[in-house]
DNA sequence: CCCGCTACTCAGTGATACTGTGTACTGGTA
DNA sequence: TACCAGTACACAGTATCACTGAGTAGCGGG
């Protein structure tokens, strides 16, 4: 698939609030699960800068634990806050690609 | 609709693409046809950047014609490069669409 | 003891939509 | 005549976002 990147813009945040918001997880684990979902050129660096938006902007909860594989790990989870902006992404995607797919349907 | 810059990005420019590529068209009636089309927030100042935009990147071909009603407007047909992009958008977006759309099915 | 995997941070880059301002042509109207 | 609204385009500057690349660090195996 050609370059994703900035078709992504606005969605892959909303993308990783989706995650998070079905199970606490993590920064890493986010990654792999991107890719499997077929994010596939979604590295963890671009991940991690989303995560800290969400923390600076109080949509999501932290806590720290440790691995036992490596460094500890931050686990995220939102809050009411992230709920609601989520819900927030979902209806704006909604609404978006239902314009786009009118729009490529002739339009009317 | 809460503000939809962010994921506009990159899409904006295929729907502009689109539209163009059903009819020849200038920058004033695209904007008109786009705010129609559901993309209220959509203003000239936007449209016409994208246009300069294809025009500098070689997808469009330019007609200069009177109007009769205000200045000359400045007709866009696609050219060959146009509409191979315009089918790489699709391709795009169809991907991008169908892997949110898993994932907010739960994500399997 | 190094190497690979795990795990996170952060400064800098590039692309894009948007804002605001300016220019200019036409027709109507006060 | 003077002004204004609608039409039509250009362009400099801004904000935001995904991405890049480099760095730090913990853990286990060969």
């Amino acid at each position: 698939m050609d370059d994703l990147t900035e078709m992504l813009k606005g969605t892959l945040e909303g993308c990783v609030l989706e995650i998070i918001g079905s199970e606490e997880t993590y920064g890493y684990a986010i990654t792999r699960r991107l890719n499997e979902l077929g994010f596939a050129d979604v590295v963890e660096g671009t991940v991690y800068t989303i995560l800290l938006r969400l923390e600076r902007n109080g949509l999501v909860q932290v806590t720290k634990r440790p691995s036992g594989v490596g460094p500890p790990r931050k686990f995220y989870a939102l809050n009411d806050a992230g709920r609601e902006e989520l819900a927030r992404f979902w209806a704006k995607w909604q609404y978006l690609s239902s314009r786009i797919d009118r729009l490529k349907e002739g339009g009317r």
